[in-house]
DNA sequence: TATTTTCTTGACAGGCTGGTCATGATAAGA
DNA sequence: TCTTATCATGACCAGCCTGTCAAGAAAATA
């Protein structure tokens, strides 16, 4: 199947729902809801996000996610090799393991050009652009707003806790 | 991750190699050697691709396996669908399931330009061209010649089945 | 310090893919 | 009919992906 993988699909939407909460801690629990993700998977590639350093969680009472940094500075290729590892965009369309150059299967040029393609679009895309095109088109698949739901934090302590702004970057590294 | 499966890089490979072969039958050892496929694993990938009407298979004797139509009727596109089914190019890139144009994710337009292209390239390239590309460069992959093993059937017997030539076209129906 | 809240992580399960092995079915020829 | 050559197919396995569950660790607060 010529697709990135469901996982992938999933971090984009509870990375694009961080980012409509505007900074500020969001509850597993609530993205979940919001997005349609089981929790507990959730719970794995939100850990798996915060590893590659995309997002930050924060442990106990008013804890919970947030992005790690600028929302255009996460693109979907970001989130794509976060989830997947490197080769997201595979080298050789067929899967064969010993495609190169010098030894190429028959789609290999073609495949060349287009995964450029892919690639450079996965790139350019960022949250910010998802966020525009949910704007946009009033389509998107996560759109309900975590903000609203009774479970989540109060908006103050939103404020408090300025993720996207800097200030906190530094907390994605230590980590065992 | 972004590509095709490794089965159907193999149903390419075989097939290329029943072409190269130039109608007659070939035995699945000798695909299997030509084109470093695990046997045992090729002859499921042989008979997907029988049931599909891709290739027809004889048993016994002098048995073996030949294309079932000429090799500029079978596209990329075909195998891919013989061996993936029918969406082996999904709708949605991230694997979403309720991704469609009225509730979208954020790659839906750009993956469905994408998806067009990949789609009409993968139904251009057929047998012919991959033979073409193996003739242009000598860099395909599966490029020992099947005919040139010391199991090969004799060439006369590879007159007496012409397979491409049509005559035979029927016999890949009346399978239980 | 005890409690509550929340993320962390390991165990496990089901389905799919890739792969192996053994047995059965069938065709040709002696 | 017997033998041999060959494909067909079911059983099985390992690894990965998706998903569930439960116990553990950490942070805030009373």
């Amino acid at each position: 199947m010529l697709g990135l993988s469901q996982t992938c699909g999933y971090a984009i939407l509870a990375l694009s729902c961080l980012h409509e909460c505007g900074g500020g801690w969001v509850l597993a629990r609530d993205i979940a809801r919001c997005t349609g993700i089981p929790q507990a998977y959730l719970s794995k590639v939100l850990h798996s996000l915060a590893r590659r350093g995309l997002i930050v969680a924060k442990r106990g009472y008013r804890g919970g996610f947030a992005l790690a940094r600028a929302p255009d500075r996460i693109s979907l290729l970001d989130v794509a090799e976060a989830v997947e590892g490197e080769q997201a965009v595979p080298r050789c369309l067929l899967g064969l393991s010993e495609c190169s150059p010098e030894r190429a299967c028959p789609t290999h040029r073609f495949w060349q050009r287009e995964r450029e393609r892919i690639t450079a679009e996965l790139g350019r895309l960022t949250l910010v652009e998802v966020a525009q095109f949910e704007r946009q088109d009033g389509t998107w698949l996560g759109s309900c707003d975590p903000r609203n739901s009774r479970h989540v934090n109060r908006r103050r302590s939103a404020r408090t806790a300025t993720v996207n702004g800097r200030s906190r970057h530094r907390d994605g590294g230590n980590r065992s």
